[in-house]
DNA sequence: CGGGATCCTTCAGGATACTG
DNA sequence: CAGTATCCTGAAGGATCCCG
């Protein structure tokens, strides 16, 4: 007897997609560079509150997937430019469509939120 | 002069929606319910590995944020019986969407997996 | 300008044991 | 069966300083 398709196992691709949405910034850098090529200060500039560690370190990561190119000038100053690759441009589609559906729903995160924060303040108004 | 849209504020739908994402399981469970009511008990066997503690704690961010409703049955013994709410089925169509294309694009995730063991093992070579 | 190295804090999340 | 209460650890991620 087959098992029910809702399950989602230990390896399943379901979980390992998550992979790219764990860090707090790698679905971020990665849409960002959909945009075009970029260079370092740009995309600092493109995700406010990034930190310089964070961002070099998750660029690290998606260059070492294999999802983003690292291009460097030899100029003064240094110039260091980054891309897409074609695998990285296939992961940015389900991530594109994640945040256009963010962006067409804001209405529905409002909500989210909302209902959130009313819990919280009925959670507290116990503790007194 | 307007700024590049791919700029992604601090509060910004593309982030706020990474709320759901966070959560280590909230995307699954959500995704689970899917197929329809569940009770306890079902959730934990479609969610191999996740512990009580984090079944209950996720069930109860989704009921306080309105995506899921919670019924009990006062029987013995205790039935519990977890279902999407409205506001939930519309934050399931994205990660819907997401997981379809994982499933679909599991040599994509292959790559990616492959290319961060290869840099892996590339850097732990430099060290010895 | 781009980035490496360190230190430090926080907290998500797992293990375990107990209750009704 | 469903849920709560503790305890504890790893690892994410921020701040800071230094380098070419």
């Amino acid at each position: 007897m087959a098992e029910p398709d809702f399950i989602l196992r230990e390896n399943c691709p379901q979980r390992r997609i998550h992979y790219i949405l764990n860090g707090k910034w790698t679905s971020m850098v990665l849409s960002v560079l959909s945009y075009g090529p970029m260079r370092t200060g740009q995309l600092e500039r493109a995700l406010p509150g990034i930190s310089k560690k964070m961002l070099t370190q998750t660029l690290r990561e998606v260059e070492n997937g294999g999802l983003v190119h690292r291009e460097v000038f030899h100029v003064v100053p240094p110039k260091v430019e980054y891309s897409l690759t074609p695998l990285g441009i296939r992961f940015v589609e389900p991530l594109s469509a994640l945040y256009d559906w963010a962006k067409d729903n804001a209405a529905a995160l409002d909500e989210l939120e909302d209902n959130l924060r009313r819990s919280a303040e009925a959670a507290s108004k116990q503790g007194e």
